[in-house]
DNA sequence: ACAGCAGCTGTTAGCGGTAACATAGCGGAC
DNA sequence: GTCCGCTATGTTACCGCTAACAGCTGCTGT
């Protein structure tokens, strides 16, 4: 027992207690462990006895110092709430299952000097990868990604200049569709209803992407309304009856995402309006929550899976850090009318 | 330059960097990091002028490794997309705010090796305290945080034996308050509709509760429907519509949640159904989500803000780690009958 | 018989910080 | 002037683990 230390026994536990355990070095045990490198089958499974029985858990702190790996990928988005983020979360996870990495999340709630700290503390974990919502960041945030030494992919859109890679859509040709889509249909007394948010810029540019498209037609926003904070469902529903009542002749309401669009569908059957005859609607995200309403709302998806999965590939490939300006994967969002907007 | 290094513009920037760029020791920038011990004012600002120059960012697997602590909170739940647990995260996030505390989630999927895996993951890096939904582990997994050394708090739910602290309210007592509610407001043909999760204890004790009290009234479930899977709205509309073709004599239509309840709800309303004068509803959660729909589905709050809060307070407390069986602290849950349970 | 080699296990030297202690400087009380 | 006590900074020894390499077997081929 010549290394034996004293038996505290709410010392927390290390290699060493393992190896003096089973017999064997710390190194061996260290092997065992992390299934690297040539042992025994009789050494391997003493081992694993040994650690079952002191229920000992290796600490990742030590060995990520020594390994100079950290088997983490931040990932840094606005909001768990939206919903939008916990699906690309799950296309993430899906891709970095089998891998050994592992996601972490930080959550900026939309402000850019939090994104800052957020950026600044995952960095400080040194891990694998990140992923970041959005291309806008602060000077000193782009600083730190550019610096940061590894893949950084930024998602959910791709009108603008990424730090490394981005997945994402257009949101301006997003926004363009869609006008362009109502238009077609017909209707062209149109309000925009949104959230009152200036760093949801991926929300901003659709409703560029809308008013250029309605520009081109000769047409312009006839109304438009913003909300923050609160149930989205019930905001919808308000800014709805407000908009209505003060522009009566309105004839199509574009909503800058699902839930307000769905709380603008429930007003809108409530009280009896015919759409998507007299009055159509539209949000964005496609949302599977809102399955189950009594019309299917008119909406554009976001592939947020998608998204997910392939910034999830990009750090788990085999593509070295930082090696060039980084790939750029453009997804292309499907129109579902739905049964808010008429078909001619 | 007796220690500098080669000078590889694409190493990791480390203290030692920071301190010959600022001619004092690696001690002194680290204090002035940390905001630690006394430093100068010049010197205090050498030391950040330096590192923000060079961008430096602190690796805190180092630190802690050095200093034994890791200012990390394990958050472990069993889902994202609950909508349930992005609130408590809210509530956690609040009260680890200011403490320098940082909450890490991790999702289990309802599935206990899963469980298993996640914890063992989480307690690998060494963290302060852990959070982690329900009271039903493994045998290992329980174990497991029985040794951890660190403040453990169970939450959700009070129906069992904690390892450490929990808080969270008593499902079986909501499931039988709300069948109370329900006998008390004449209803007496009532049907159950829910998720089918074996792994849901939660669930699975209120409809014990809720059984529970009706047998107390000579009353028992006329029929029953469970679902997995898919929009959460649509099932309840799909589950709904079921149970009503095969037992039209129901009268009251009781929910595991209030997502499938809502989707239950729209279906009524849109078959012309008297709610809630001849058919009831009722669900589980209080989702501030919903409060847009055309009438309000009664439901139970499920405390989760304050269940976060809770939790987060115990582990950022003074409670010294595994001293005693911990607290066991009990919310209650208000009913709101909105707009579904008929008034006598 | 012996080099060569594969398979297994051990030894050494850090990884990048921080706790704890040591030390240098400096002003004031006496 | 001397000594004290304080503040500001430096030195040393790790934290728990792993990369890299160094041994030690026993078997193979010739």
């Amino acid at each position: 027992m010549t290394h034996s230390r004293p038996a505290d026994p709410r010392r927390p536990l290390t290699l060493r207690d393992v190896s003096e355990a089973s017999g064997v070095s710390e190194m061996t045990v260290s092997r065992v462990l992390r299934n690297r490198g040539d042992v025994s089958g009789p050494t391997r499974e003493k081992v694993l006895e040994a650690a079952r029985a002191l229920g000992y858990v290796p600490n990742r702190i030590a060995g990520g110092l020594a390994s100079q790996r950290v088997n983490l990928v931040g990932v840094v988005i606005p909001s768990l709430s939206n919903m939008v983020f916990p699906d690309v979360l799950t296309g993430i996870s899906e891709i970095l299952e089998g891998t050994g990495l592992q996601p972490v999340v930080g959550v900026t709630n939309y402000a850019p000097d939090r994104e800052e700290v957020v950026i600044y503390e995952m960095l400080s974990w040194r891990p694998s990868g990140l992923i970041i919502a959005g291309l806008e960041h602060t000077a000193a945030a782009r600083t730190m990604l550019a610096q940061a030494g590894v893949p950084v992919v930024e998602i959910m859109d791709i009108d603008g200049t990424p730090v490394d890679a981005a997945v994402g859509i257009s949101h301006r040709r997003a926004g363009r569709q869609m006008a362009e889509a109502i238009i077609a249909a017909g209707y062209r007394r149109i309000a925009f209803l949104g959230t009152q948010m200036p760093n949801d810029h991926r929300a901003r540019k659709r409703l560029e992407g809308f008013e250029a498209a309605l520009g081109k037609a000769g047409l312009s926003l006839v109304d438009r309304e913003f909300y923050s904070g609160g149930s989205a469902l019930l905001k919808g529903r308000e800014m709805t009856e407000a908009v209505l009542s003060r522009s009566p002749d309105i004839d199509f309401l574009y909503y800058s995402n699902d839930m307000i669009g769905a709380g603008g569908l429930l007003y809108c059957l409530d009280t009896g309006l015919d759409v998507p005859g007299k009055i159509g609607l539209a949000g964005f995200n496609g949302m599977e929550l809102l399955d189950g309403l009594s019309r299917k709302l008119a909406t554009m998806d976001a592939c947020r899976l998608e998204v997910g999965r392939h910034a999830a590939e990009i750090i788990a490939g085999k593509r070295p850090a930082g090696s060039g300006p980084g790939e750029l994967i453009e997804l292309f969002p499907v129109l579902q009318p739905g049964d808010t907007i008429r078909q001619r």
